[in-house]
RNA sequence: UGCGGGGUGGAGCAGUGGUAGCUCGUUGGGCUCAUAACCCAAAGGUCGUAAGUUCGAAUCUUACCCCCGCUACCA
């Protein structure tokens, strides 16, 4: 990073804003804001000048929905969780230089500042096209707010932009019988208006800027994710939506229309940028718009798209600011093996664990770089969690510190004792210790956290190595003026941890520089073997690190258990019955029963296996999507109900003749429905 | 389906053509200043599978398999 240091005067660093439907979670530290703390504190430490820009997302469909569901205003969520979130994030020691959120007055000017620059620069195109429009409610319908049946697979609570049954991306024109999400009305089609932006233009800038100048500097997942949307070939992207909640368009003719957030967000790194300058009486403009600002983008994977392409495109359309230097994405983290879900309450909530384990930010810290998904997903575990910290964080750096400080208040009255003449193996510690400060630094740099932060680790394996090779505790009967020189390299040592661990476990390196009585160094000051002083007066010796017991785990992991066990429980509801059909509707259905007689996988699907079914009329073939429930040996010779007078229907380019009767559960398993006892194959059920 | 990322000893990772390395765990030994912590040593891997290029492949090529993303704005 060195290097860089000329060419740069200034940092803007960002970090993802998280959405405030939920508190924040370990995957959101893991992912974004440890790596962008430690980044920013290693900056400062350094003497840079950074800004850490960090707020909350409020806008956007899926806050509306859940403040429908509670009976409550879109505000009163957002002010609930961007609450919890702010005040958790100054607990664990992010170190925000300010922590704004987008409904933020400052922040719809700067968006809406945005809007109208590039609309009147004539960069949007606009398009009209028809919508689905709920009388009943007075508005237009977000996608997501539009159910009906998938025109692919028939089933039946397929939304407007997905079905989640047979996967495939919809536009809700397609769906057949559409209703409203909001009333159960049938919606209505009617013209809107909506401004586009033609990234399609801009493929030729994008591509000189990431494929050709970021081929060696981006983290390969990012630049390979970038490459591959520009080779593609990008297309227009709508800026605007029906909706009442969000930054209003400032333009003629687009009243009831919010900007969409996906382009209001990333603004909100410069209305935060804005609010901070406001605060404390500085320029926003320079970070923002001089080319000697290095601006860096820390996300999650699935925000790489909206951070190297479209961001840049607007910021870029603009014309006075600068692009991103670099935008290291990180994959996604696990959680005992499974996913991380806001809404299956699947997560370590980050409020929550400042609770449950009070004074212990820094283990959380650790734990999460060491495990950092910086190359692909990773798992947190409670298991490892406790190991991480007391073989580690405990066994090596807390009991180094501690070894070292307990001999020197043993031996010296708490005292640095002084150098005296250095032996071979004095002087190679020295050097070694000299090398580390570079070691780190140069992993930061490459944005390389976990290597980072293991090698700060080093220092105090170094240190424990050098304990146990010159034996203070035996040469103290001997020689004393050699226990001086171990115990002050020793502590020279220790002095360097405070410094070197800063960004990765702030409040230890706290404690650190207070137990050894020192004033707030800066990472100049680290790689020096004096920086301790003879006759400096130690505090005393306290625990920098607690041994976590198997029962806090235990906790932890049944905590979780419950969690699997109320989401289970959840999943037992049960839909509510369908309109009533006539029995003459029920007796167009020809169900009968039948065997398979021959069954195999449908090649490159996941579900779909191709049947032979001896109906009692006939024999036909029928491609029944449940290849992920039964393989297709176990199945054959399987009673089973079908559906004959099925449309046939081609799948994969196969003709199937009917329908097999599957029951589905909430999880979207699925059971035979056949016949309980060996029926004559044909019979009719009615 | 396509595209992108990943698949290396029990766990987490490094390693882009030349004898497979690190941390944790395990086993044995040493030490006793230290929160049974520290230090040393050993065991443990046919580097997802198969074929190919090469004197030589974890590393290059091709095919396939598995996980994750793009694809519920959950990082």
């Amino acid at each position: 990073m060195n290097k860089e240091q000329n060419k740069f005067k200034r940092y803007t660093v960002t970090s993802a804003l998280p959405y405030a439907n939920g508190p924040i979670h370990i995957g959101h530290l893991a992912g974004v804001y440890i790596p962008a703390d430690i980044y920013c504190r290693y900056l400062r430490s350094v003497g840079e000048d950074v800004i850490f820009i960090g707020g909350s997302d409020e806008h956007g469909v899926p806050i509306t929905i859940k403040a429908r569901q509670q009976g409550v205003a879109p505000q009163d969520i957002v002010d609930k969780y961007h609450k919890i979130i702010k005040k958790s994030f100054k607990d664990f020691g992010i170190s925000f230089d300010v922590y704004s959120r987008t409904s933020a007055k400052i922040h719809h000017e700067t968006a809406q500042e945005f809007f109208k620059n590039l609309y009147d620069k004539g960069e949007f195109i606009e398009r009209t096209a028809k919508n689905y429009y709920d009388e009943k409610e007075n508005q237009f319908l977000a996608d997501r707010y539009i159910t009906g049946t998938c025109p692919h697979c028939d089933y039946e609570k397929a939304y407007g932009d997905q079905c989640e049954n047979c996967g495939t991306s919809l536009s809700p024109t397609e769906l057949i019988n559409p209703k409203s999400a909001l009333s159960g009305n049938v919606p209505v089609l009617r013209d809107t208006k909506h401004w586009y932006l033609p990234l399609d233009k801009y493929e030729s800038w994008l591509r000189e800027w990431i494929v050709e100048g970021h081929k060696d500097d981006w983290k390969p997942n990012v630049y390979g994710q970038c490459k591959s949307w520009i080779d593609l070939g990008l297309k227009p992207r709508a800026v605007t939506r029906d909706l009442n909640w969000g930054v209003e368009v400032p333009v003629e003719g687009a009243k009831g229309k919010v900007i969409y957030v996906w382009f209001d967000a990333p603004i909100g790194y410069i209305s935060a940028t804005k609010e901070w300058a406001k605060e404390t009486g500085k320029d926003w403009k320079p970070y923002w718009k001089s080319e000697d600002s290095k601006l860096v983008h820390f996300i999650g994977k699935d925000n790489i798209v909206f951070h190297c392409i479209i961001f840049p495109s607007i910021l870029k359309k603009e014309g006075s600011y600068i692009l991103p230097d670099n935008v290291p994405a990180n994959e996604f983290l696990n959680l005992e093996n499974d996913k991380i879900s806001t809404s299956r309450n699947w997560a370590v909530w980050l409020h929550e664990y400042l609770e449950e384990f009070p004074g212990k930010q820094d283990v959380l810290r650790y734990v999460l770089t060491a495990n950092a998904p910086e190359t692909k997903d990773n798992d947190f575990t409670w298991k490892d969690f406790q190991a991480k910290n007391n073989n580690e964080l405990l066994a090596i750096f807390g009991n180094f510190v501690n070894r070292t400080i307990v001999l020197t208040h043993k031996y010296f009255a708490g005292k640095v004792p002084a150098l005296s003449n250095l032996d071979e193996i004095d002087k190679a510690v020295i050097n070694e210790l000299k090398t580390f400060p570079d070691k780190v630094a140069s992993s930061l740099g490459k944005y390389r956290f976990r290597e980072a932060q293991a090698q700060m680790m080093n220092l105090a394996r170094l240190g424990n190595k050098y304990l146990t090779e010159t034996e203070p505790w035996k040469q103290i009967k001997t020689d004393e003026n050699r226990v001086k020189t171990i115990l002050n390299i020793s502590l020279q040592i220790c002095g360097n941890l405070s410094i070197l661990c800063e960004p990765f476990l702030p409040f230890t390196a706290d404690k650190l520089s207070k137990m050894l009585n020192l004033s707030k160094l800066k990472w100049k000051d680290a790689g020096n073997e004096n920086i301790l002083k003879s006759g400096h007066q130690l505090e005393k010796p306290a625990y920098l690190f607690e041994k976590i017991e198997d029962k806090a785990i235990e906790e932890q992991v049944q905590k979780l258990l419950d969690t699997k066990k109320e989401n289970a429980a959840n999943e037992v509801k049960v839909n509510p019955a369908k309109e009533d059909v006539n029995f003459d509707d029920f007796s167009k259905l020809d169900i009968r029963t039948g065997t398979i007689i021959e069954a195999e996988k449908v090649p490159k699907t996941k579900k779909l296996l191709k049947l032979k079914i001896d109906t009692g009329i006939d024999q036909r073939t029928v491609v029944s999507g449940i290849a992920e429930y039964y393989k297709a040996e176990e199945i054959i010779g399987k009673k089973v109900s079908i559906l004959v007078n099925l449309a046939p229907k081609k799948l994969r380019g196969i003709e199937s003749n009917g329908m097999i009767l599957m029951a589905e559960n909430e999880q979207g398993e699925l059971c035979f429905v056949s016949p309980t006892q060996d029926f004559r194959n044909g019979s009719e059920v009615k």
